[in-house]
DNA sequence: ACCTGAACACCGTTCAAGT
DNA sequence: ACCTGAACACCGTTCAAGT
């Protein structure tokens, strides 16, 4: 599996082979990660159990918890790979630009990985490493003139906004039973719905996004 | 328990006892679902679960199903009831008073049952109930000006935020692992964070309704 | 005809027995 | 000292045996 021996990048290099090493390479905790995320990708956080990883790793389901405290530390394990993802955020700009370049680059990641907002709704788990982001949207925010007050307000709906959509946008993506029933409604009992089921869809998020900070940012 | 023998509310009254009622009075679909909703209320709807349920209702899981489906079917159930407290939607007033007022309408069902955000959001549920309410949502933003592909991106917005709040209150109420991990952040390394941590919390869902608003309706 | 106990295939986690 | 099989307390759901 990829990533089985991570870390040993170089600094070993030209020594004489490491003495005896077990007869399977021993389990790492970023191997259980990269195995978990990518359960979780193809099939969803449902499927990311103790017991599958195991069968996936060919261990028993005991011996992940040598490498992780329990499940929810699994959880955070593979939020801290999300929230590198994410990246830097940048230092130049005008506030409402690097505002919006946040948002994409935390919008792209929650598209890469859907799972990680039910994570974060369900069990209510962030990890660490998304906080120099959150403190560069608060220091973008703070640039373009907002009272504290108003930048906590701003915050949580940038937030919630990129929250929602993901969440939406991943059961719409697929014939959800949401949308199956919108498309069911009654012509005749709800006109205005049944004009705009029959418009195509497309990703609203762009637009969406300024529209947001427009309201967030024009006008005060 | 709670509601064995709901909807005997008098009626009955003066008339002689019904003859030779059943040792346990029969399980009504009603009962069921009153008793899922306030196990969701008090304890998540994770809590919910069919065991559980008929423990509380002193029947084994498997009369249960004589009156649902299966578990998918109860939750739809819980929801029709959500949607039914949201309640008509407002006929008069300006397509931004309308939405206004549907929004809030919509955040205060949302808000006394958040697991329903869960349930739509992890298993993709939803209630044909609610879709008077989402006709209303698009006939206000087409009285407000919008075309049909803006009205599309409106509503989604506006679903989006309302979501994205509940899901992100709910778990900022209490102590959650999110919000002790801001708290714990080192201010030398996030200055802007820190300014915002000490600032009180409020509730920042009305003010935002309106930068929402704001930026869907004006300007365009 | 109706109800339901036992069973099946899961789950996270503990704990003691095994090497 | 280290690993792990069996066990515990759950879960949704099926199915056949019971009355």
């Amino acid at each position: 599996m990829i990533g089985t021996i991570p870390r040993a990048t170089g600094h070993n290099a030209g020594m004489p082979p490491r003495p005896a090493p077990p007869r399977r390479a021993a389990l790492a905790a970023a191997t259980i990660v990269d195995t978990a995320l990518r359960i979780a990708r193809a099939e969803g956080i449902a499927a990311v159990s103790m017991r599958r990883l195991a069968e996936e790793l060919d261990t028993s389901p005991m011996s992940l918890y040598r490498h992780v405290d329990d499940r929810e530390d699994l959880l955070l394990q593979m939020l801290d790979v999300v929230a590198d993802n994410v990246g830097s955020p940048p230092r130049s700009g005008t506030p409402r630009e690097r505002l919006r370049s946040i948002m994409i680059a935390l919008h792209a990641a929650f598209r890469r990985d859907p799972w990680v907002v039910q994570v974060l709704a369900v069990d209510g788990l962030a990890s660490p490493r998304i906080l120099p982001v959150v403190d560069a949207m608060f220091a973008a925010l703070a640039d373009a003139g907002l009272s504290v007050a108003q930048a906590s307000s701003a915050y949580a709906l940038l937030l919630q906004f990129s929250f929602g959509e993901v969440l939406m946008s991943h059961h719409d993506a697929e014939d959800s039973y949401a949308r199956r029933l919108v498309r069911a409604a009654d012509p005749a009992q709800f006109p205005h719905l049944a004009r705009i089921v029959t418009a195509d869809r497309r990703d609203y998020f762009d637009d969406n996004l300024d529209r947001v900070l427009d309201g967030l940012l024009s006008g005060r």
